[in-house]
DNA sequence: CCTAATCTCTCTAGCGGCTATAGCTTCAAG
DNA sequence: CTTGAAGCTATAGCCGCTAGAGAGATTAGG
């Protein structure tokens, strides 16, 4: 059994974050000492592992709710977890695209070439919409 | 003059957002009429334009402040309003180069060809993180 | 001029996902 | 047995909105 730190140094999720994830339900209540300090098994640290590995991948927590009860529950279909997963690569893929069309809009106006505020193209541009290319 | 919720019209940006930019001094005090509603010009509306192309564009709130400060002072050197877009644009490419890294590794994740949760190579692949590629 | 419909006002609280602080108690090493 | 690190709870703050309540102002039509 081990203390909330020692999760933390294994899973490399701060504390705070531990005891919040145990807050929103997303971890069980552990076990206590006498001393009212929480202690954990292996199985506490490899779902918050779990937990810690879909954060990484972007997904949110309500999604990460849904992949533990999936994964609880072994019979249930992996189709599941598949739409989980395809909606999430979906989200990804919106935002890399948004993100490359105000890349494209920034550069274009960047590189301003005047020498002060008054003729820079950076805040004409900005000022001025209709000079955009795309709707973003 | 126009009201609020004409300037809203004209700007795409909604009310509540107006009055909240004008709460944390982006836009500045307007005039009232005798029953207290607010009454904008052109000034306004072009200054709120502004700050709505920035924000579609993903500057933050801060870098606003700053670009405004710029705009208001034409004798100011351009350097400084590049530098901000530039910035913004070195994040953006960030949050570009992460997102890819995450859609990456979820398409490899992905594509499960069990049929339930007790071998879904999607939840399998959450679980252990040292299957991963890449270091996210 | 009156009414009814539509704005607009302020204030407060909530979202997601943490992060930080304060003031306390418990644990483990020496 | 003392000290210092680590733990506890509770509360508030971050960003950039968004939503609601309950009141007052404005405006178009009759």
């Amino acid at each position: 059994m081990m203390s909330i730190g020692a999760m933390a140094r294994e899973t490399g999720v701060k504390v705070p974050i531990i005891r919040y994830y145990e807050q929103i339900g997303l971890l069980p209540d552990p076990g206590r000492t006498q001393g009212n300090q929480r202690r954990y098994g292996a199985a506490e640290r490899d779902r918050l592992a779990f937990i810690r590995h879909a954060r990484d991948l972007g997904f949110s927590i309500d999604a990460i709710r849904d992949l533990i009860a999936l994964e609880g529950d072994p019979e249930a279909p992996c189709t599941d977890a598949d739409r989980i997963a395809a909606e999430q690569l979906g989200d990804i893929r919106a935002r890399i695209a948004r993100l490359q069309a105000l890349e494209r809009e920034l550069m274009r106006i960047s590189a301003c070439t005047g020498e002060n505020a008054g003729e820079c193209r950076v805040l004409h541009a900005l000022a001025d919409h209709s000079a955009c290319l795309g709707e973003h």
